[in-house]
DNA sequence: TATTGTTATACTCTATAACTATA
DNA sequence: TATAGTTATAGAGTATAACAATA
């Protein structure tokens, strides 16, 4: 049964008490802080969150295939394509072959890929330190710990 | 300068390490890991993360406007229409009039949109407490008051 | 002039199904 | 048969610009 449509006063003061016991609610906002500083602090690289983060592991992991990259990402492979032909197509990664296997592509970083990997990890730790200065190390150990516990369980 | 491509045997073992002390990663894992169990838990109910969180907010403030709805959300007020779009199309909220602003809608929840939202609620306290059980209760509160630490940077 | 809700639009992230070429 | 990469496609979340109605 749904009530007639009657004219009432806006509300002063919105309450979030509900929604502000919940941890996934507290992680989608608190995720949105730091992805909305961090788009700002890797733009003027022309990264994002999500091809700074594959850049990295490419960087990391020499020679990893896409199906490794994908998985490491916890992203579909599908939607890893777009991902690696703007890091090669920018010159930053190369697909190279994989002896025995020419299915599989063996991805690694170019020099100049290296090198913006490592300026925009440093803006990265910038950007974190900012962040997380509300926190003291004691919370943000106790917050990473929590997030991986979490993260863990999928 | 970029190297020339070679052929390379794919690694064996992926390493994170570089993003995981990342607190923007792990946290952005995390919150996937939730929303995609959540997202399982609310859709026998036709529900999402963001429509639960719009009835939920609606439901415990009578009368709020799409511009505080909007806010307390944390979203653009042009993302919310659809939002109410739906709700009021599902007979679960009313876009009352207010009084003296023939601009703005005062928003309520219907009785059925109660009843959805108390179900709703029940369903995502479980939801939590099954991916919570990870955590002891005082690794539950550190975590609660990191991630509201950190929403308030914003 | 400013605000409320709205439309139009675009970008990003994510997912599934189905294809190809190899294994 | 199975796997690696790919294409096509769709759903969801987010953002900005600009408009009409109203304040």
């Amino acid at each position: 049964m749904t009530q007639p449509m009657h004219s009432m006063p806006a509300v002063d003061q919105v309450s979030d008490d509900t929604l502000r016991r919940l941890a996934g609610y507290n992680l989608k906002r608190a995720f949105n802080v730091i992805h909305a500083d961090l788009g700002e602090v890797l733009a003027p690289l022309d990264l994002r969150m999500l091809t700074f983060s594959a850049l990295t592991l490419i960087a990391d992991n020499n020679g990893l295939t896409q199906t490794q990259l994908a998985e490491a990402l916890a992203i579909k492979r599908p939607n890893l394509v777009v991902i690696v032909d703007e890091l090669e197509g920018r010159g930053l990664i190369l697909r190279n072959p994989v002896p025995n296997d020419r299915r599989a592509h063996a991805l690694s970083a170019t020099l100049p890929g290296r090198r913006l990997r490592d300026r925009a990890l440093a803006a990265v730790l910038a950007h974190e330190a900012r962040i997380l200065a509300v926190l003291d190390p004691q919370e943000r150990l106790a917050l990473e710990q929590a997030l991986i516990r979490i993260r863990g369980t999928a």
